[in-house]
RNA sequence: GGUGCCGUGCCCAAGUGGCCCAAGGGGACGGUCUGCAAAACCGUUAUUCGGCGGUUCGAAUCCGCCCGGCACCUCCA
């Protein structure tokens, strides 16, 4: 095992500290997934890929990693008020919207966004988590959770539910930087439910029958809250106390602020000793949002034809830490780096066959992984990571096809050792990207025409070659001659 | 009103007290290669870090004020 110190960000003291394990070598980890009722977009898998990156860190370390990351397949409330009213949830709100037209109930547009949002991870080239609890699995848990907090004193039961009494859990806010008091005076034009003791009081149970989805409970039919059922499903797979706890800045005020007044009121005991955020991420300047149409899905710029790891390695850009502006431009410039890195590789294997001499690259190949290493153990700073790993491809194609069969094996390996731990040079989920053909030519077509400019140029009539390569150019073909022959790739236009 | 974050070259983006006269990528420019291009490869491209003061032997990094941007405050990763 490496005794490198794995550093990162915990938002709870406000400081970089070292991620520990209370048992050693073992990181128990929980991450919030998504709720499922419509495509996880890109913001979201940045959140994903922040975690994914902590798993990958970890293991590169030598450690075990328990990673539960939750599916979210109950529809929770829009707005507070609606709940209690109409019944109205980002679920049924979905079913009834457009898109939803095709599903025959709640159940089966879950199940279909779930899927989706699978394939979509596995494009991404993410880790499986260790297992995905659905939070309808775990009703049953939140229910006795329930029970448990009112026996406890940290609940009541109202006409409309069972409320978490904020008054009783005094650290309150200490995860957010809210005071109460700032929060009482803060809370915005909610419609506030007179059967609330505190309007910063929140639901662990709704009572509804008539609620898409419902459960039968001491309180009747009804709901679980959205926060109870984190605080349930961590506790069932990692115990009372996480190593760590991820989820998206908008998490940290009220989703995590929630759980840990549920969980710590519950068991006694701190939730977990470790929090992460992944900062949003911004779309050409501009924070993401259907109604601006730059609503961006693995599958809609795969689409295009960008490749999934070119989204990836666009995401890690930049640090978790900071807001990320995901441009047109920085997925043009990481497909350009993918290819790079994947041009290094298959010239390092071709070279393996090669006579044997001396290793001129070993020794700075393991220097550039430690440093990829060292910068992810530095709070997951990939922007350093990443220039370690392109720094490594620049130095291999400098090289050229004539390096000796120990140099082509250690630039073989460092290529792998940095595919492992960041993930951006080869699917190992083993997922072919599924790129669209995009409309236009064929591929015949397109060699058909290629082989036409190979000919013309062959026989030295370089105006007809010339003249099939401005056609192609407008076909969106982009040619690239080699000694070896002629190939052609589709450029993406965005 | 409360809480938190950010402003680094034409663009994206690390670095948060000396290793920085600031990493990496894109672009641009020059070169090698090529029938010419493209691609690839090689090289060049910020005495400067939003502005103004201050602390310090030393600041992009700390403090104050100002300007500009963003997020959260019970829907959101």
């Amino acid at each position: 095992m490496s005794h490198k110190e794995f550093r990162l960000y915990d938002t709870l003291s406000k400081r970089v500290k070292p991620l520990e394990t209370q048992e050693p070598g073992h990181l128990r980890f929980y991450s919030c997934g998504p709720t499922v009722y419509s495509y996880t977009h890109i913001g979201n898998f940045r959140s994903f890929l922040t975690s994914d990156l902590v798993v990958r860190t970890a293991m590169a370390l030598g450690w075990r990693v328990t990673w539960v990351c939750n599916i979210t397949d109950v529809g929770h409330l829009t707005q507070d008020s609606f709940a209690d009213a109409a019944g109205e949830d980002k679920m049924a709100r979905a079913l009834h919207s457009k898109e939803g037209e095709r599903f025959h109930n709640v159940w089966e547009l879950a199940e279909y966004y779930t899927e989706a949002y699978k394939q979509d991870w596995r494009q991404l080239n993410l880790v499986e988590p260790t297992i995905r609890p659905k939070a309808t699995q775990h009703v049953r848990e939140q229910i006795l959770a329930a029970e448990d907090l009112i026996a406890k004193g940290f609940a009541y039961e109202t006409p409309t539910g069972v409320y978490y009494s904020v008054e009783a859990f005094p650290d309150y806010g200490k995860l957010s930087g809210n005071t109460q008091e700032n929060l009482r005076k803060g809370v915005r034009d909610v419609v506030q439910d007179d059967n609330k003791r505190e309007s910063a009081d929140f639901a662990v149970w709704k009572k509804d029958d008539k609620h898409l989805m419902q459960w039968f409970s001491p309180y009747g039919w009804g709901f679980p809250g959205w926060h109870i059922e984190c605080s349930v499903m961590a506790r069932a797979y990692l115990g009372d106390t996480l190593d760590l706890h991820s989820g998206g800045e908008d998490n940290i005020f009220p989703h995590h602020e929630c759980e840990i007044a549920q969980s710590e009121a519950l068991t006694g005991k701190p939730f977990s000793n470790h929090w992460l955020h992944t900062r949003f991420l911004q779309v050409n300047g501009e924070k993401m949002a259907k109604s601006a149409g730059n609503f961006y899905t693995v599958r809609g710029l795969m689409e295009k034809g960008f490749d999934p790891l070119a989204i990836r390695l666009a995401l890690m850009g930049g640090v978790y830490g900071k807001p990320l502006n995901f441009t047109d431009q920085g997925l043009i410039d990481a497909m350009g780096n993918l290819e790079r890195l994947r041009r290094a590789w298959t010239l390092a294997e071709a070279a393996a066959a090669n006579a044997s001499g001396e290793d001129t690259l070993g020794q700075t190949m393991s220097v550039l992984y430690s440093e990829a290493l060292d910068a992810m153990c530095d709070n997951l700073n990939t922007s350093v990571a990443l220039a370690k790993a392109l720094e490594g491809a620049k130095l291999i194609a400098r090289e050229g096809e004539s390096m000796s069969a120990e140099t082509a094996r250690s630039a073989a390996e460092f290529l792998s050792q940095i595919n492992e731990l960041l993930g951006i040079i080869r699917s190992e989920s083993g997922v072919a990207p599924t790129v669209a053909a995009p409309s236009g030519p064929s591929d015949a077509e397109i060699d058909a025409l290629v082989e036409a400019r190979n000919a013309a140029k062959k026989s030295k009539n370089f105006a007809a070659a010339d003249q099939l390569r401005n056609e192609l150019d407008a076909l969106g073909i982009e040619l690239r001659d080699s000694p070896a022959g002629t190939t052609w790739v589709r450029k993406i236009s965005l």
